[in-house]
DNA sequence: GTTACAAGTTTCTCCTGTAAACATGGAGGA
DNA sequence: TCCTCCATGTTTACAGGAGAAACTTGTAAC
């Protein structure tokens, strides 16, 4: 893991190396202990050294964050591009992919959505989240053209799969949806009982 | 705040002080900046004194959590008891109420949902979150009796509003329900789009 | 009364974030 | 070519937190 010698003092990339260590460092550690020191450490440089490319933890933090939802939105498109037979069933894969990701990435996940990563302090993050949320909206909107969701406020919709999708994964990677709870398989029970809702009678 | 003087050796309730004190940390502090020492120093005690009664931080968080529970409870029930006109309406009335009481302890509504309150490691709080999740059972229950909500599992139900109602918690507390998103009013139109799936056509 | 124990305090070690001062090496002008 | 600048490293320093260990103090039981 580490090459005493051939380092030459100057990094090249520190930048992105900090990242990517600190991304698997998040993919690892469900239990969200990341010290910027640990990154430094990981990635082979004095503890001070991050300091010269972000001002502070929140700033790498928000970073991070901001790749989460690049990634987020890419697995999502990812998985509503197959042909489906419904904009609901393309609903229902675009929801399990996040659901899916925030169970693999349990510390991004919580990051991108947590108060740390305020969006205020960042106008790219800010986009990033925005253009995420635009998959839900146009997705949203295209099912409403084409009759398969009820023609209420699109607004509405999305607060509510919005919340619905992000209630479930939050649930997920805290370890709160015991069976004895919410049975064997509420993923799919949960987003069946919103979609009724959502969808015009069949 | 401090009296110097008067405050005998032993304090006679020092684990209920800081609880007390915790809790009302909690309430002030948003963001979730929770120090033991902090706490201590806030009862008046020396910084290692809180080691008489909790083993370690977690201990004293996961207490804090098993109140959160209680006092979350407390705020449903309270909030359902008035005569109601429909058992829709009674659901309305939980789901705000909880949202109205993460809204007004997020960080303690955080950390009762955090894994950092793991509750495979506390039975007490296991058994008070299940409790408080007993009323969400028992509304759907009582609901599907008298011919308010479908006739489907209602595992599957739970599993729907209870992410409902805690993705809108989490997205209240950490201020991503932006205007531009989610309409001006998402808690009740996101709630009426799940109710709508949840009750039988009128 | 003496003594034992629960519940305080002090002191210590190791960790973190962050600031400041110092070192290094590559790039651009004399 | 050589000198100098400066971005990007390193070292050192400091404040504050978790938690362990050793010490102190009331009080309650014998």
């Amino acid at each position: 893991m580490s090459e005493p010698k051939d380092r030459p003092y100057h990094h090249g990339d520190l930048r992105r190396a900090l990242i990517d260590t600190a991304l698997a460092m998040l993919a690892v550690d469900q239990n969200w202990a990341f010290t910027l020191r640990e990154v430094a450490r990981r990635t082979g440089v004095s503890h001070a050294a991050p300091y010269k490319h972000f001002r502070d933890r929140e700033v790498l933090l928000r970073e991070l964050a901001r790749i989460g939802f690049v990634r987020l939105e890419e697995t999502m498109t990812e998985a509503m591009s197959p042909a489906m037979p419904s904009t609901r069933a393309q609903f229902v894969a675009a929801a399990q992919a996040c659901i899916g990701f925030a169970c693999q990435n349990p510390a991004l996940y919580r990051l991108m959505f947590s108060s740390d990563a305020d969006k205020t302090m960042d106008p790219q993050l800010h986009e990033a989240a925005m253009s995420t949320f635009g998959i839900l909206l146009g997705l949203l909107d295209k099912g409403q053209r084409n009759g398969s969701f009820r023609p209420v406020a699109v607004s509405a919709l999305a607060a509510a799969s919005w919340a619905q999708v992000h209630g479930l994964a939050m649930l997920e990677i805290n370890k709160q949806l015991l069976e004895e709870k919410v049975g064997s398989s509420p993923v799919p029970a949960a987003l069946d009982v919103l979609l009724d809702g959502m969808c015009c009678t069949d």
